[in-house]
RNA sequence: GGGCGUUUAGCUCAGCUGGUUCAGAGCAUCUGCCUUACAAGCAGAGGGUCGGCGGUUCGAAUCCGUCAACGCCCACCA
């Protein structure tokens, strides 16, 4: 069969990947190997494949298939997440276009369009994982809200609460305007931005009668004080009319219908005029008492503060401590609310800007400046600003989980690659605050929490149960509630924070929630290694680790590795709106899927951002050329067992055997490290360099003549050896040459094919004798090169003394073209001569040889040699060197100098060879 | 404001406990080749004061200090 001269991937990639899917061999089932397990992160279920999930995935796929292939038990779990709030935002769109909008459904209709939704693109992206050729177990494959995954959630809530970790209650937490809906603190992206901070006047409340004319003195005196010490940073505004007032410095002027004191630091100086003084709001014209907090900056604005509990974390809290009243005056959608008195209805950004205008209009805005501050924003809607909003919430207490999780991840018993995400880890656990796990929401696990009817006044009861009955059970139990039937109870209308799914994933999966004791988990957790990037590695690694020692007593992983951030090539992050983000379907029609995952994984160095560039694509189809044209070569070759082996040949055979294993425990030794672009970059090198280039080339008989049955058996071997290797890597085009390498019986597969055997000692001898033959044939090559004479031109060579390539002449003399090899005493004077180590190589050219030009080239080496000996014997010559260096050092340098001195003599010589 | 990281060839990066094989790899560049496996290729070649300064040491890309630039994470200065 006659092959094309280049690897089409198009042809090979499916059915290759149908064949691994008929033959089942994706699929794992405990048995009595070692297991090999990890779980994939869940994609959202509506989701489509970009980059940063082709990096993901290929690393993912390449440690499955290389654990595989050691003989382990490799089960790799597929499945995606329901990702609420995006899941729940994209329906809400889609039945907007259609004029529908969600208050206008219950959540019965609600949830079935989500279902639509979700049945209709969920798994889109799956089945785009397979293009890639990942090797998951598919039958395996999971979603967050299938039914043993909501039980599982369901049955962890109810314990947490049992446990007391989980509770209700009113607090400040980040409100999503667009979604309405709570967010943990780390789902809010704080980003830096342009604003304004508006200086807004607060006159003081001047009561009648004598107090004023007191007050008056003071502020008359404060001027002409400048020189008193006690008073001279005094700060008084006083109006045309004479009026006193206060400045407050604020980048939310349209909160000031929430305000309800204004506070000062008691140890400012220049506004203690203003201890227990009211002020009136401007514009609301509300007196609110100034209070006195060292929370506040002396140096910042003015140094007054205005507070508005309920609309500020840090204003809560000063309400709370000096008990202010909330004014809540914004709606969920952050539209003004009746108990603002004022812009109701409007959007608070659009509020901000009119009540500028109004406050100037008024005389009370006293200046505008610049201002950078940092804004909250939904990680999911990033468009809208969060907003702090004090409401009802349920929570679990984090402390204990962050006592639980910190010990092994220090400990190494858990091990983060790379290492400096410990330190991310350690500074959020040993600060950790309690999780805000229900979100407003309807696309998600609904909070098992069952209200019992209350009456006017009365403190509402519930209930926390797995089900209606057991809820039922429960809430006659309660004093006074024995009458009452599931009718009375309300669910919660809630639904839980998605991570508070994904953080049961790796026990989820194989049902250790429900049976915490069965078969699977006990075989495949803890899984093995966790593949994703540092950006949720609070979101979800360290949550899965705290449920992990939770539930399992054990870590959910053994390893974790952190991925970069796919960047494009000038560094910047892929995005939609930049469009520098290419299409993998798109790159893998283009390249092969091989091609793409050798391109995606030469830029990507462990933990570094990756700079991904589309050329390197362009290497690995490349590079699957030159693996498929090699196996071309090799195929076809016409075997003949009447020939004898050559001499080279057998050396080239014993060489690249020996070479494989070094190169074989050498990519071991990477896996084991988590350098996975290196060890492809070894296999690489392996397959292009010392196979494709050398061992080929040595053993390559002559056109059109056959080749002797020995060579060629070892020859199918070594492309056997290393389509192995290269598996993991590069799963489609290996599969197909491997196919075709022998007869294979169906069901037959390389990536069940071990590649224990690989790691074996090696010869390292004939390694460096060989590397050395190199170096001679380069020489030779160059020689040519600069001589201009042809690659087929043979030539003679001649070895001064002994040399360490003895015994390998007839491998020199193939690849060198050379016509003899003698071993001589000296050179002839009319030949071009190198030195490899300390021996001297000498091609005889006759009348081609340049005197001139050769004697400057032997004087420039000759001038670099002496160079280099004048340090080492300088070096040699310092006694505190010689008194001070280890043996080895000093020995190796006297070797050096041996050596130099040796090179010297042969180049002087040699010059005076030519110079006659 | 606190913490972490990075800085080595034109680009992307290795370089582990300071010393042989320490200044490396891949890509890109340049030169010569359409040599029947592969021009998506072959054979060669050039290219770096290891961010700056100071220190420790017989010896520093490597250890320490400091400065600079860039990046990331965390934090309630409105």
């Amino acid at each position: 069969m006659s092959l094309a001269s280049t690897y089409i991937p198009a042809e090979v990639e499916e059915k290759w990947y149908e064949y691994w899917m008929k033959h089942n061999l994706f699929h794992s089932e405990p048995d009595e190997r070692e297991p090999y397990t990890i779980v994939i992160p869940p994609p959202n279920v509506t989701g489509v494949l970009h980059m940063g999930h082709m990096l993901n995935n290929t690393i993912q796929d390449i440690l499955v298939r290389h654990a595989r292939m050691m003989g382990k038990n490799a089960c790799w779990v597929p499945g995606t997440d329901h990702a609420s709030i995006a899941t729940e935002a994209k329906v809400v769109k889609k039945l907007a276009e259609q004029g529908i909008k969600k208050s206008d459904l219950t959540r019965e209709e609600f949830l079935k369009h989500a279902w639509e939704w979700t049945d209709e693109h969920g798994g889109i992206i799956l089945k785009q994982l397979r293009k890639l050729g990942a090797s998951c177990d598919w039958e395996r494959t999971s979603f967050t809200m299938d039914e043993t995954r909501s039980n599982s959630v369901i049955k962890v809530f109810c314990d947490l609460y049992n446990k007391g970790l989980i509770y209700r209650g009113l607090r400040m937490v980040n409100w999503d305007p667009k979604a309405q809906t709570a967010l943990s603190n780390e789902e809010v992206i704080y980003k830096e931005e342009k604003s304004k901070l508006y200086y807004l006047k607060y006159y003081v409340e001047e009561a009648a009668g004598s107090t004023d004319g007191e007050e008056s003195d003071a502020v008359t005196l404060a001027p002409d004080a400048a020189f008193d010490p006690t008073v001279k940073h005094q700060i008084l505004h006083r109006d045309a009319d004479g009026r006193r007032y206060a400045v407050v410095a604020t980048t939310r002027p349209e909160t000031i219908m929430g305000d309800t004191a204004m506070c000062i630091n008691p140890k400012d100086p220049k506004n203690s005029w203003l201890k227990g003084k009211r002020v009136i709001v401007p514009l609301v014209g509300r007196s609110i008492p100034v209070v006195e907090d060292r929370y506040v900056e002396i140096e910042f604005g003015t140094g007054c503060l205005k507070v508005t509990p309920a609309h500020d974390t840090n204003d809560y809290m000063l309400g709370k401590k000096h008990n202010l009243e909330t004014i809540d005056i914004f709606n969920p959608d952050a539209t003004i609310s009746e108990a603002a008195g004022m812009y109701v209805g409007m959007d608070r950004m659009e509020v901000r800007k009119q009540i500028a205008k109004d406050l100037e209009a008024a005389g009370l805005l006293e200046k505008v400046e610049d201002y950078i501050n940092k804004v909250g924003y939904s990680e999911r809607n990033a468009d809208t600003a969060v907003e702090p909003r004090l409401c009802m919430q349920w929570f679990l207490s984090m402390q204990h989980f962050a006592d639980i999780a910190l010990p092994p991840v220090m400990e190494d018993k858990l091990k983060f690659y790379p290492t400096k995400y410990k330190t991310t880890y350690k500074n959020w656990l040993e600060n950790i605050q309690d999780w805000c796990i229900s979100r407003q929401l309807w696309w998600g696990h609904r909070i098992p929490a069952y209200f019992l009817p209350t009456a006017e006044g009365q403190e509402e009861q519930f209930v926390v149960a797995e089900n209606i009955e057991q809820a039922v059970e429960l809430a006659r139990a309660l004093p006074g509630r024995e009458n009452i039937t599931a009718a009375d109870l309300t669910q919660d209308e809630d639904a839980l924070d998605t991570w508070f799914s994904s953080w049961l994933w790796p026990i989820s999966l194989f049902d250790g929630i429900q049976q915490p004791d069965n078969k699977e988990i006990n075989y495949y957790y803890p899984t093995c290694d966790l593949v994703t990037g540092p950006d949720i590695i609070f979101f979800w690694v360290a949550r899965m680790i705290m449920a992990g020692y939770e539930y399992k007593g054990d870590m959910p992983f053994r390893n974790v590795y952190f991925t970069g951030i796919v960047r494009d090539k000038l560094g910047r992050k892929m995005s939609k709106s930049l469009g520098n983000s290419p299409d993998p379907l798109d790159l893998i029609a283009r390249y092969g899927a091989d091609g793409v995952r050798m391109g995606i994984m030469l830029s990507a160095p462990a933990g570094n951002d990756i700079l991904f560039d589309e050329s390197l694509c362009e290497q690995g189809r490349n590079f699957c050329n030159k693996i498929w044209n090699a196996f071309r070569l090799v195929n076809g070759w016409n075997v003949s067992s009447d020939i004898q082996q050559p001499e080279s040949s057998a050396i080239a055979i014993n060489w690249f055997k020996a070479t494989l294993a070094q190169k074989a425990a050498e990519i071991e030794d990477l896996f084991g490290k988590y350098r996975i672009s290196e060890a492809l970059m070894s296999v690489y090198t392996l397959f292009w360099d010392e196979f494709s280039a050398w061992y080929l080339e040595m053993i390559k008989p002559a056109y059109g003549s056959p080749i002797d049955a020995a060579t060629y058996e070892a020859t199918l071997g070594f492309f056997n050896d290393l389509l192995r290797l290269l598996h993991p890597f590069m799963p489609f085009i290996t599969e197909e040459l491997w196919q075709s390498l022998s007869e294979r019986k169906d069901g037959e597969s390389l990536m069940t094919q071990s590649i224990k055997d690989l790691c074996q000692p090696c010869d390292e001898e004939l390694i460096a004798k060989i590397e050395a033959c190199k170096e001679v044939i380069t020489n030779i090559r160059n020689t040519r090169t600069q001589k201009n004479i042809s690659p087929r031109t043979p030539l003679a060579l001649q070895i001064v003394g002994d040399a360490p390539v003895k015994g390998l002449e007839s491998v020199l003399a193939k690849m060198g073209e050379l016509s003899s090899i003698d071993y001589v005493a000296t050179a002839d004077a009319s030949a071009v001569s190198f030195r490899v180590g300390t021996t001297e190589y000498a091609v005889p050219l006759g009348d081609l040889i340049d005197k001139d030009a050769e004697i400057a080239k032997l004087q420039e080496e000759l001038a670099y040699l002496e160079g280099f000996l004048k340090k080492v014997e300088a070096k040699l010559g310092n006694p505190n060197f010689v008194g001070k260096a280890p043996e080895n050092i000093i020995a190796a340098e006297k070797k050096k100098q041996a050596d130099a001195n040796e090179k010297i003599a042969m180049l002087k010589e040699n010059i005076q060879k030519l110079s006659n």
